[in-house]
DNA sequence: CATGAATGAGTCTTCATTCAT
DNA sequence: CATGAATGAAGACTCATTCAT
């Protein structure tokens, strides 16, 4: 018997990233994930529900993995502004490398396809960047402002300029990128 | 194929806005636009030559309105902070209670509804901008970095706050908008 | 405009029933159902919201036409046994001239299309049927069983002769029609 | 095609039944019937070619029993009355015991899975009924009238009454039937 | 043989667009 | 101009059948 094929779960995500980058949320169509997943539609209901679920899972699934990403090389006992800057590295470098996912994510996140619950399941997430950060206006380096406001000012700076600079077609070179940390710390920092 | 009846035209952008809003790009029907500007189906098709136009109609109305809106009481003859924090304001405002056209805005940016000739119009709306970011360089008040990214760090961290407080179903208040233009600026400044 | 044309409707009944007697309930699809009534797919949905409706609105309008002829030239004024042939006659006729109907309603009956309120809305059609026998019971015209029992048994005999007179492809003739009534009388009468 | 594993067969014969019941012959698929049978839905391919001979075979082992079980403890040698008592009686206990079997029957009859050639063959099944029947006419016991007509009437009347028992939940009992025998026997009698 | 994953033709249903009134 | 019924192409999803294991 044919076991499930993991490998093919993998395919459809894949396939769907590079048409929702393509075409946007709205555009996709079951047929062409299919099809651009290398398999035939129905197969595409062994594996997906519906394509809500189908969303959903990939939505999750970028989700978990951008979360696992954004805490590499982190741990609680690094000092402060060391342990911040790796963190924004992180992020930045996923927003870039993994642009198609991040993409998704962003379109999903209001779109009608992902459920109340998803949403809900994947903030929790993101904890530990809160308590970085409540740490850090603890040992007053960062301004004493609400946690999220913090948080949401630097997440903004990131994504809005991975997202200029990939559709400009550049990249990002390590002194630019050395100005945009600069940049993130001179505005929380107290 | 724009006739006169401007009225039923706002009325249809409006529906637009509200359903996009609630439902994405994705989901929103021709009949339900025109069921929600109560109207016919059939006469979003005179003013309308079809839902391409009619998305792209919208979505260049709403940039130039917010262009109009970013650079209201400025005028480059005021000092470089206070012309900053002016357009600043302008731009969160509009963020804020224009939220469901910025939404709008931004789910159709990389839409296959939005053409690239409306991309690129849009573009030099925001020229002004531009130049009063290099008038901040050269007056050496703000960091000697690409404008652009001076641009995206200030523009990234305004959208980002606006959407999540929205979705919160939060308000911004005076000291907090005072407190993120000082995070904005200290991140800017030279 | 053009106003909602109660003459589709027709159409869509007619078309069904021929499909349903040529190929089952099972094996009717709404495209031929469109095609055979000479209108596209699309139209359909204008008047019926999806199959399920366009079935039970069908089988309601069948059962309806059917209870109303069942009860032509008859009142209640009338001798019993006078009665009960008129209705016998106006059941077997009906039966004969209306056989794609009647099938479609067996068919229907205990399908998954039928949902529970429209069956229980026709039950209450055929209850002058009750009454009239109810009544033969009090004169002691005709046996004193459940009313339920004769009935079924009255009615049970003329289906079975109509179905397979027709699918044999015979007529009956009014002496077979006598008899048959002969037969049914002899059987219900004390 | 049919390898000797019969305890296969059976169930999905069961499985058939029981879900036709359930969801009518239109609703139902392969994939539920292997599932209800307890099998993959590859194997059913093993058994049988397709669908239509799965229904096929099914249909006409429904009818192979049945007739074995109308003339079940008679023989042409019992007087008239009482053999067609038995068989009468036979007829009903099948049509109440097997209800779904008789109800699959009906629903098969005039589907499109049926073969005319399937058709044919059962209908040699019921040959002896119709021999009872004339030599009840030679014995001047019964109507002088069309043999056909006289058992439609007779199995009509059985076939109605019982689904109608049936889905109203109720048994039938002793008095009851003795008291349909002799609707039944008034009707045809001389 | 048995399995259930894979297939893709075929269903139901929706929706952008047209057209008769 | 305005209307909403009509159209049919296209999308989501199902299911009889096949096939690799």
């Amino acid at each position: 018997m044919k076991p499930r094929d993991d490998k093919k779960i993998q395919q459809v995500y894949k396939a769907t990233l590079k048409l929702v980058k393509l075409k946007g949320l709205a555009g996709v169509t079951m047929g062409e994930i299919a099809k651009e997943a290398d398999i035939a539609t129905g197969t595409l209901y062994i594996y997906f529900k519906n394509k809500t679920e189908l969303i959903n899972s990939l939505f999750t699934s970028c989700r978990n993995a951008s979360a696992a990403v954004y805490f590499k090389n982190y741990d609680t006992s690094i000092p402060f502004k060391k342990g911040l800057k790796t963190i924004w590295l992180n992020l930045l470098n996923y927003r870039i490398k993994k642009f198609d996912e991040a993409l998704f994510v962003d379109q999903c996140y209001h779109s009608p396809f992902i459920t109340e619950t998803t949403r809900e399941m994947t903030k929790k997430l993101f904890t530990p960047l809160f308590s970085l950060m409540e740490a850090g206006k603890k040992q007053r380096l960062v301004k004493n402002e609400d946690t999220i406001l913090l948080l949401t000012f630097m997440a903004g700076s990131i994504n809005e300029t991975v997202k200029h600079t990939h559709y400009a077609g550049r990249k990002l070179s390590k002194e630019t990128i050395e100005q945009m940390f600069q940049m993130c710390w001179d505005g929380l920092k107290r």
